[in-house]
DNA sequence: TTAAAGTGACCGATCGGTCGGTTTTGAGGT
DNA sequence: ACCTCAAAACCGACCGATCGGTCACTTTAA
């Protein structure tokens, strides 16, 4: 016989291997709809070992939180780092639009989840409007860059930005209603066209 | 002594009093954070009466959202229809959009729980789906008058209304992570004069 | 041998929904 | 004007299921 013998996982392992089972969870069926037996199950564990690393459910999702947000940060400060052509840059974000929603699914639900929980938790609502306004932050500088190199007319940096991840998350959510279509990363970026046509200069 | 006798409402007082009572809790704390019995103590009747008038809980949420939308519709068809200056009756939509926000709360929670509710059920998603065209299309045939009439340049006015509803939906979800906030009409104003701007045509 | 990691039966609370029964209403009979 | 009675409207105790969380205990690692 194998042996089936069950070794114990290191701290970290099971802690991500929860945060993991978790994940696919709320995206599937939302956190409230979500039991915390599910997520044992899914993570191959018992509810003890679970509580035995997370205080709660709630502690769960906002690790989970905490773990998607900073990584779609880094994406973003990357790509406004490495911009040279401003306008191609910003139009390079309808990439990270249709790979957030197609690719890894996951992820699409999970902000949803925030949303909802922050429109209505202020502990949540504080943390997610702190990240937002550095997203915000990126874009406002990129645009305020294309404005000193002579690309964009000299409006507000900040408005811009705004708009810009209105186009975003007005996709994304557009895209949760419509999960059939592949091409969400093509129209987002035919509206980040339109918009940056906006943002340009008249006469050269 | 007066008369504290309990009168029977009519079958579309007492169901309104419920749909009243459930948008409110349901803007509140969310759907499943919504227990039927607080629904019943806001509405002034016992549980048995709301069970009396309909078959569920999801029952009652979803003819809440059928109302909701078809009044959001009918706001926007009058708009567009009224329209003589295209580009300002575009621009008036941010009246819409702070409005939406601002003067009656309830609102914005509920369109939160239907995008929720949409992302997972078939049903919701199909329905919502549905009225979220009839908003596409109303906004198409806007921008494509102003094309006709060689206000704009002459693109796919459908991807015009796409970018021009994401901004609306994405302003929207930003103020719910700011609710402090009082100008969210006015920031949705300057982004749509961004966009407005790139819809235009070059030279006249 | 001891601490870390993990188990699963169990608990109290809550929730959506039911059901047997009561009160109110209004149309029609006298 | 009064009575009758069935249907409409409503009540609230109760039920079964589920859920987040606990705990006494076992297994593994070092």
């Amino acid at each position: 016989m194998s042996s089936t013998k069950t070794r114990f996982r290191s701290q970290d392992t099971t802690r991500a291997a929860i945060i993991d089972a978790a994940a696919a969870c709320f995206a599937e069926k939302g956190y409230a709809e979500t039991g915390v037996a599910e997520i044992c199950a899914r993570a191959g564990i018992s509810k003890g070992a679970l509580y035995y690393h997370f205080e709660s459910k709630q502690a769960i999702f906002l690790e989970l939180v905490d773990i998607q947000l900073a990584d779609l940060e880094e994406v973003l400060e990357k790509t406004a780092r490495d911009a040279t052509n401003i306008p191609e840059s910003l139009l390079r974000l309808s990439h990270l639009i249709q790979g957030l929603i197609q690719s890894d699914y996951t992820r699409a639900g999970i902000f949803l989840e925030v949303w909802s929980q922050a429109s209505r938790d202020q502990t949540v609502r504080e943390a997610s409007l702190a990240t937002f306004q550095r997203f915000e932050d990126i874009f406002t500088r990129l645009i305020q860059r294309g404005i000193d190199e002579g690309t964009f007319a000299p409006i507000d940096p900040n408005v811009g930005a705004q708009a810009l991840l209105s186009i975003a998350s007005g996709t994304f959510m557009r895209s949760l209603l419509d999960p059939q279509r592949t091409d969400w990363g093509k129209i987002a970026e035919e509206s980040i066209e339109i918009l940056i046509n906006g943002l340009k200069r008249r006469s050269v």
